[in-house]
RNA sequence: UCCUCGGUAGCUCAGUGGUAGAGCAGUUGACUGUUAAUCAAUUGGUCGGAGGUUCGAAUCCUCCCCGGGGAGCCA
């Protein structure tokens, strides 16, 4: 099985490059290499490759087969150890899953089924031993759950390897998307002075002792002494940040760690996350939604062509039907209607829901699941809803009751993205404001956009953990992040 | 934070008041190229913790700790 990750140019280069830069250092080949390169030339030449085992088979005759990974590609090496190997001996009693070995060899065309190459070994050399009665990874498939509990092993799983090698190709694919469109990436700042953005409570960030904190004549805290001279915390969103970079160069992203502080305790948040927002200028809520749908398209398809077999292994670990359902998704036109029509559809559904559906109310899980699942029977965008339910700072529409907002929602993960065109006059704004119990004398800059040649806008954001679990079908967002902090949690 | 289901060997799990179990892993051995190799033998337990009921508790009760799922908040 090649992996396709890989174009096979890119990966000459690389290899040239290496080279080069190796001379003077360890000497190895990728195992990825050595399964993508052209047959002719890699097989038969002599190669070194380090990597740890997997497993080890035990054949008649006294040959022993190891299955090598480096990380470098999700497939192994077949190394085949013939009991002639002077330390053959030591190696049966030395090499389980998890040893890490160097081997020396000839890449040759395989005697067996399974692998198209295999390194015949000349010599294999323990570079670090395993303790198998203490090594907690075994060779056969662990829960994903058990692997949370050692967040420092997982990634020698086969399954993590898969869920991590996506998860770049993402980050890749998020910027390709948007880079190509002509989008500026901007890095919008992690620590904040914002009061309260309306999104989640947030982390303080602070140099202050906390046992005995500088105190104001009230007898409150002294902030004017932090090392900001004021109160800052962690950041909850970058959108205010990247509307004032939209407003002037006009189509921007984020792509950045996003911190709340909130208690949730599911399998969909996180307290340290990644978020994607992007900000356009002279864009309206149609174009918003036009942008997330095939932002979600995109991306999905990329993934698709890039991780071949990381898509297949998890199809087959843990997501029966995973590549259609991701081919439908980056094929499918996404459903648009409004709330209004969301709320007459769920209430002649005939359904009986937990929650009674009412014009006015928020829409629940179970509603969003009805939508798309059964109603839509594809990704559905919903937009328009009551300005009571949504942020203060989303566009009011003209009859005065909804706003201009919109979620996109996705089979298995309910809201994917939310979104909206912004509040571009100034009166409007300010009042939305101060109906919302914000003080627009603490957002001036933000008024100041309004202020001085406001054009409408729009934007969204998209937690970007949510589509790593949608692409690899993974249940639980904690694992597809390296180390996941949750309210009591920061392994 | 609320509701709910769990915690038994390194891993996955069975065991619902009467001597602590299986598969895999590990160990030992067998086997002419294996593919989660196979076959035989075998080691391995404070049954999450503390208290209680009982002649007797993995099993029943109380509290605590930890984990999963659902809900809320949200991305």
């Amino acid at each position: 099985m090649i992996g396709c990750r890989r174009v096979a140019q890119q990966a000459v280069a690389a290899r040239a490059l290496r080279t080069k830069l190796t001379r003077a250092m360890i000497i190895r080949s990728r195992i990825a290499d050595l399964l993508t390169a052209p047959p002719p030339a890699a097989q038969g030449r002599p190669v070194t490759v380090w990597g740890w085992a997997r497993s080890r088979r035990d054949s008649k005759a006294g040959i022993s087969f190891i299955d090598l990974s480096d990380g470098s590609v999700l497939a192994g090496l077949q190394v085949v150890a013939p009991a002639t190997l002077p330390n053959y001996g030591d190696l049966l009693k030395r090499v389980h899953t998890g040893t890490a070995v160097r081997v020396t060899g000839l890449l040759v065309p395989s005697q067996g089924r399974g692998q198209s190459v295999e390194i015949q070994a000349d010599a294999i050399e323990v570079v670090g031993d395993v303790d198998p009665e203490a090594y907690p990874i075994q060779k056969q498939a662990m829960s994903l759950e058990h692997l949370r509990g050692l967040p420092h092993l997982r990634a020698r799983t086969r399954t993590v390897q898969a869920i991590m090698g996506v998860r770049s190709v993402l980050a890749g694919a998020v910027h390709r998307f948007f880079q190509d469109r002509g989008f500026a990436c901007v890095h919008t700042p992690i620590i904040t002075g914002g009061d309260c953005e309306g999104a989640g409570r947030q982390f303080r960030v602070t140099t202050l002792d906390p046992a005995k904190p500088p105190r104001t004549a009230e007898g409150g805290v002294d902030w004017a002494q932090d090392f900001f001279a004021r109160e800052v915390h962690l950041t909850v969103s970058g959108q205010l940040e990247g509307e004032t970079y939209a407003c002037g160069l006009g189509d921007i992203y984020t792509f950045g760690p996003t911190f709340r502080a909130e208690n949730s305790n599911t399998p969909r948040h996180l307290a340290e996350f990644w978020m994607i927002e992007p900000e356009m200028a002279f864009c309206d809520l149609d174009g918003d939604r036009a942008v997330a749908s095939d932002f979600v398209r995109a991306t999905v398809a990329d993934a698709l062509n890039r991780c071949g077999p990381e898509i297949e292994f998890l199809e087959k670990q843990q997501a029966p039907g995973l590549r259609a359902s991701l081919e439908t998704l980056a094929g499918s036109d996404f459903a648009h209607l409004t709330y209004s029509e969301a709320i007459t559809a769920l209430e002649r559904s005939g359904k009986r829901f937990e929650f009674p559906v009412r014009w006015g109310i928020d829409l629940q899980a179970e509603h969003e699941r009805w939508l798309v699942e059964e109603h839509c029977k594809r990704p559905a965008v919903v937009t328009n809803y009551p300005k009571e339910i949504k942020a203060f700072y989303m566009r009011l529409d003209d009859d005065g009751r909804t706003v201009a907002a919109m979620d996109v929602l996705v089979p298995r993960m309910g809201e994917l993205i939310g979104g909206s065109q912004r509040e571009d006059r100034l009166d409007v704004l300010e009042r939305r404001m101060r109906e919302a119990g914000l003080d627009p004398a603490h957002y001036a800059g933000y008024l100041d956009l309004r202020r001085f040649g406001s054009v409408p806008h729009a934007g969204f954001g998209l937690g970007f953990e949510r589509l790593v679990c949608l692409v690899t079908g993974t249940q639980n967002i904690r694992d597809v992040i390296p180390y996941p902090r949750t309210p009591g949690h920061c392994p």
